[in-house]
DNA sequence: CTGAAAGCGCTTACAG
DNA sequence: CTGAAAGCGCTTACAG
C-alpha cells in the first residue's frame, strides 16, 4: 500500500495530509503567500511562485476547498436542482452546464427533486448550508421553498421557465408562447384534429393552454388532452396510444411533452400499421438529439440548452462579482423545427 | 425584499446568517450543545431540545457544513463521477445512487469525465478538495488517477466494472463473462452470423472479447465487428445499419453496447422493411426503461443498478464508521432477458 | 510583493 | 447531560 510521503525521503513528511502550512514551510514563506500563489498566481513575485510550485510537487499538496470555503465564503460549488436524470428533456442543458462549470473551476452539486416540494426544500436547505454560489432550479417550488430560496447569499437561478416574478435570476422562455407556436404551424399545415399529451405539471400546462387559446382562436375544431405522469417519457406511449385509439374521432396529430414520448408514439403507430404523419402525425419538444435520428425524424420544438446554461454561468460570475445583474428574466426563445413527423 | 430577521421582534437579529452562537444565545444553552443537538438529538435532555428546536426555528438557522465539514472532517458529500448523462447507461444508477445518498443526508458532487482521464483527474482532485467522504467512479482512470485515488481519505469505489485490483472498492459484474453469455444464448438460439458493434473503450471491448471467447468455443462462425463512440447512442444506428449494408454477408443478429444503440437499429431495419428478429435479430445490453417498451421489445442484459447503489452506499457507511471493509470487489452479477428482439 | 494575526463557524475530547 | 476551549485549514484586511 501506497501512501503520501514514501517516496519523499529529504523532508520528513508527516503522515496527514499536507496543509499550506506545509507548502510553506517547504517554500520558505509565509502561508499567506501561498494562499495568494494558488488563488491568483499573478500577485506573487516570479522567483516566489516558481519556489512554491515546487514546494506543492513536493508535498503533493491539495487545498482544502471546505477551509478555503469557509473563509473565503465562496464555495466555488453550484447546486444542480432538476426533477429526474432518466428520459430527462433537461440532459443536454444539465450536461452543457456541468461542463462550463468545470471548465470555470467550479463543482456541480446534483440534486434530484421529483414532483415534491418538499424535496425541493430539503435540496435547497443542502445547497444552503454548503453556502453553494448559485442554485439553479427547474424543480417545483411552493411558497416555503420560494422564503428558503431568497436567503443567503446564493444566487438563484430558475431555468427553463420565465415566472412572473423570479426569485433571483430566470433563463428560460414562454412555455404558452411555445404551446401557441405548435397551434399555429399545425393549422398551417391542415391539421383538424390534435390530441395533446400533457404531463402533470406546470410548465407542459402551460403549453397545453398556449395551444388550445390559439387553436381556437385560428377557428380550430375539437381538440382533446390526455395526461401522464411526470417526465413525458417513451415508456408511457403504449397506453396512450391505446387510449387514443378509443375516442370517438381519431386524432390526425398528437402533441406530445417530449421527444422521447413522441418517439414512442411512433414506434406504437407503426407496430398499430399506421404510417406516421399520412395516417397519424406526431410533435415532440426539445430537440433531444433523437429526434433529428428517428425514423420519420420528429418535428420539435429547439430549447437552446447550451444558452442557458451559458447565461446563468455569466450571472453566476457577475454575482461572483458583487456586480448587479442586468436583468431580472433572461428569455432565450425557442424554435419550430419541422422535420418528417408532422 | 424579505431578508431574515425581518418577521422577529423580540430579538434583534444580526443582518448576517444566524450562526450556531446565535441559536444557543436565544435557548440560553452554549454552541456545544445545539451542536450535539444537530448531530444527534438523543444525546440531549428531552427539555433542552425543545429550547433548541425553539430557537433554531425562530431565528432560521440553517448549518454552515463548510465549518461543520472542516472539524469534523467528514463532508457528508459524495463525489459521483460518470462519462456522460445523455443516453447514458449508467443513469439508472445514478438516479439510483442519488436518491439513496439524499435519503441517507448525504449530498452528490456530480462530475462527468466524458473519456478523457485528464478529466477524471481533475475531477477526483476537486473531489479530495472538498474531502468528499467516498469517490464513486466509472470513468477512465490512468495511472497518475489511481495514485491519487490512493491518497485521501476519500473511500475510492469503482462501479459498473471488476478490476483485478480494486483501489479501494469495486461493485461490478464481469463484462467478459456478460459476453460469453450472449455468445451462449445466440448459439441456443440458432443465430450463425453475428455482428458486435463496439463503444470505443475497455469495458465494451472486454464484452465482445467475451462474446468472442465463448462464441469461438462453441464452434460458431465468423464475427463481424463495427466500432462507435462512447456512448453507444441511438444516433450511431443510421451509420453502422448503413455499414451493415455494405458486408459482404449480412449477419442475422447484431449485439449492441446499449440498448439505445439496439432501439435506433430497430428502427433502421424496419424503416429498411426488414422485419426485426424474422431478417435481422438485435441484442441490447444494459435493460433501460425502454428495452422493455420498444416494440419489438429488446433482448438484452440486465445490471441491477439500485442494487449496485445500495452496495456502495452501505461501504460507504462502514468506512464513515471506521469499519473495515469486509471485501474488496462486490459481484452484482447480470441477468439475460430474453425478449421478443433477439 | 510579503508576513503576522485574526477570524470564518463549526466539532469534540476533556472535565465536571 | 452540559460547558469552556482548542482546533480544523484556509483567507484577507492591515501594515510594512
Amino acid at each position: 500500500m501506497k501512501r503520501p510521503g514514501d517516496n519523499l525521503r529529504l523532508v520528513a513528511e508527516p503522515a496527514r495530509n499536507p496543509t499550506l502550512d506545509d507548502v510553506a514551510a517547504h517554500a520558505g514563506v509565509s502561508a499567506a503567500t501561498v494562499s495568494r500563489f494558488i488563488n491568483n498566481p499573478k500577485v506573487v513575485a516570479a522567483s516566489t511562485a516558481e519556489r512554491i510550485r515546487a514546494a506543492i510537487a513536493a508535498t503533493g499538496y491539495i487545498p482544502n476547498l471546505l477551509a478555503g470555503g469557509l473563509a473565503s465564503s465562496r464555495s466555488r460549488m453550484v447546486a444542480v436542482l432538476i426533477p429526474h436524470l432518466t428520459d430527462s428533456i433537461f440532459n443536454d442543458t444539465i450536461e452543457a452546464m456541468v461542463e462550463e462549470l468545470a471548465a470555470a473551476g467550479t463543482n456541480v452539486m446534483l440534486g434530484l427533486t421529483g414532483v415534491s416540494p418538499a424535496r425541493t426544500e430539503e435540496l435547497i436547505r443542502d445547497a444552503l448550508s454548503r453556502r453553494a454560489d448559485a442554485i439553479i432550479s427547474s424543480g417545483p417550488l411552493n411558497e416555503t421553498t420560494c422564503d428558503l430560496a431568497q436567503r443567503g447569499p446564493s444566487l438563484f437561478i430558475q431555468i427553463w421557465e420565465l415566472p412572473e416574478d423570479p426569485i433571483g435570476l430566470a433563463v428560460g422562455f414562454s412555455h404558452r408562447a411555445a404551446g401557441r407556436d405548435v397551434a399555429r404551424f399545425l393549422v398551417s399545415r391542415g391539421y383538424t384534429r390534435p390530441h395533446l399529451v400533457t404531463a402533470d405539471g406546470s410548465r407542459a400546462r402551460m403549453r397545453s393552454d398556449g395551444f388550445i387559446e390559439e387553436w381556437r382562436a385560428l377557428g380550430g375544431g375539437s381538440v382533446t388532452e390526455a395526461t401522464v405522469d411526470i417526465p413525458s417519457r417513451f415508456g408511457h406511449a403504449r397506453r396512450v396510444f391505446a387510449d387514443l385509439r378509443r375516442l370517438d374521432e381519431m386524432p390526425d396529430v398528437v402533441v406530445c411533452g417530449s421527444d422521447y414520448l413522441a418517439q414512442g408514439l411512433i414506434v406504437e403507430a407503426q407496430a398499430a400499421g399506421l404510417r406516421v404523419p399520412d395516417n397519424l402525425a406526431v410533435v415532440g419538444f426539445g430537440n433531444s438529439s433523437i429526434a433529428g435520428e428517428m425514423r420519420p425524424t420528429i418535428t420539435t420544438v429547439e430549447i437552446d440548452g447550451a444558452r442557458i446554461a451559458r447565461e446563468a454561468i455569466a450571472a453566476i460570475r457577475r454575482h461572483g462579482r458583487g456586480e448587479a445583474l442586468p436583468e431580472r428574466a433572461i428569455d432565450v426563445g425557442f424554435r419550430l423545427i419541422a422535420r418528417e413527423s408532422a
